[in-house]
DNA sequence: CGCGATCTTGAATTGAATCAAAGATCGTGG
DNA sequence: CCACGATCTTTGATTCAATTCAAGATCGCG
């Protein structure tokens, strides 16, 4: 699902793309763009990670989505023409194509494929910030929105016979980030979920134990785990 | 802004869109979709107002946005082919044309202009979900989001003499789906705003004196507006 | 070994949700 | 025109959860 759009893109695409595109790298901490910043480019991520986070200007910051390399940066505000939402933040070192949004537009419109996978691509950035939305708009508890994160990230997760087993190289400030809460509050509810045997924690690594008391908690949720 | 992608289809096209749409009508509160189900119309409202919200099923219900006449809805599930991640909810009773995903897909591949503005409305349903992560999620107190919210319902209010006035012909329960509080405390906040003679209320009327005091509310916020 | 970053823990404080009851307001029907 | 019920708003009291602040523990790395 990362870098899907890249992949999409047909050969011949492919080479017309490279023609309008200025590729360029950057070192990690740069901001391709910033929340409130006109459109001007769109960015095709070629290596590293970037994150999109929101109300870094305003208030806390929020982050909505890393993308890898494959994903497009910057469709919104290329199809709407309005200011950027969000801000993009190189996590590390990037190399990426930069393609002017206009010039993009009129890409899109010589191929019908490519633009079925951009309009692909928008939706799931349009499903992804409904995803936070249900999480961190529609939840009680700081407990459920951690449960709820953490059955989001279950979907990449690898089964075992302990449970599904995720990676989450994440510190608890980061985290934090996804759900719009403090670094404490993290590391009590993590504990609290280590302590009903709902979650495992071995550093980067989680084995989620009981995936129901997951759902559970997620849901209505409000109650205690344990006396 | 709104229904403006019903006004961006040319003649001919809207020819051909009646001749595969399905045209029908609904009672207040039917349910055009709900989150979790799978993409399979997409709907064009044509009369009466339909709000989109998140979290019905699970938790509370936080809503995304009120779409009028000339909107599309459902645009982001045909397009990934996931399930819907919001809830369509009429306000009251409402005309549209319902139009399958796959053949209104075709039908925008047959006119490039029309799937523009299917991108834009897609782009514009993006940000608006941005707006609403910044409103909830990257601000702290209760005051602030309302404060937030009121600075976007600003946009679409008329100056006066005395100061901006907006039309908010919302319930402040209603208004408490849209910060994800509880009614209670959209009434406190109005009052504090009130006293510190921010914002008048006279029922539905609201005139916002003092949007500096608002804005830095909305900005960093937390100290308290008099003695 | 010591330093810096990160995580843990506890205590104090605040802000918000919840509950309950008492005014407003509105529309309806007598 | 008034009385009635329904709906919405206001208010206060209570309770709970989360933020914040501060200090100690742990880890990784040079």
């Amino acid at each position: 699902m990362k870098g899907e759009f890249l992949k999409s893109v047909s050969a011949d695409a492919l080479l017309e793309l490279e023609s309008v595109a200025t590729f360029s790298s950057c070192a990690q901490g740069t901001l391709l763009f910033i929340e409130g910043q006109g459109p001007q480019k769109v960015y095709i991520l070629l290596q590293g990670e970037v994150k999109l986070s929101i109300g870094i200007t305003s208030g806390k910051g929020l982050t909505v989505h890393i993308a890898g390399p494959g994903d497009v940066l910057g469709l919104a505000a290329a199809f709407t023409g309005e200011e950027h939402h969000t801000t993009a933040t190189a996590l590390r070192p990037c190399r990426f194509a930069a393609v002017p949004c206009s010039v993009f537009l009129s890409f899109l419109s010589t191929y019908p494929q490519v633009s079925r996978a951009a309009m692909r691509q928008l939706g799931l950035s349009c499903e992804r910030a409904y995803t936070r939305l249900r999480t961190i708009g529609a939840t009680t508890s700081n407990r459920a929105k951690l449960a709820r994160l953490t059955l989001e990230w279950m979907k990449c997760g690898k089964q075992t016979e302990r449970g599904t087993q995720i990676h989450v190289p994440l510190k608890h400030g980061e985290i934090a980030e996804y759900i719009g809460t403090c670094r404490e509050s993290i590391g009590r509810a993590l504990q609290d979920f280590q302590r009903s045997r709902v979650i495992e924690v071995h550093g980067a690594v989680w084995i989620i134990l009981d995936r129901v008391a997951l759902e559970q908690c997620a849901g209505v949720c409000s109650f205690q785990t344990e006396p």
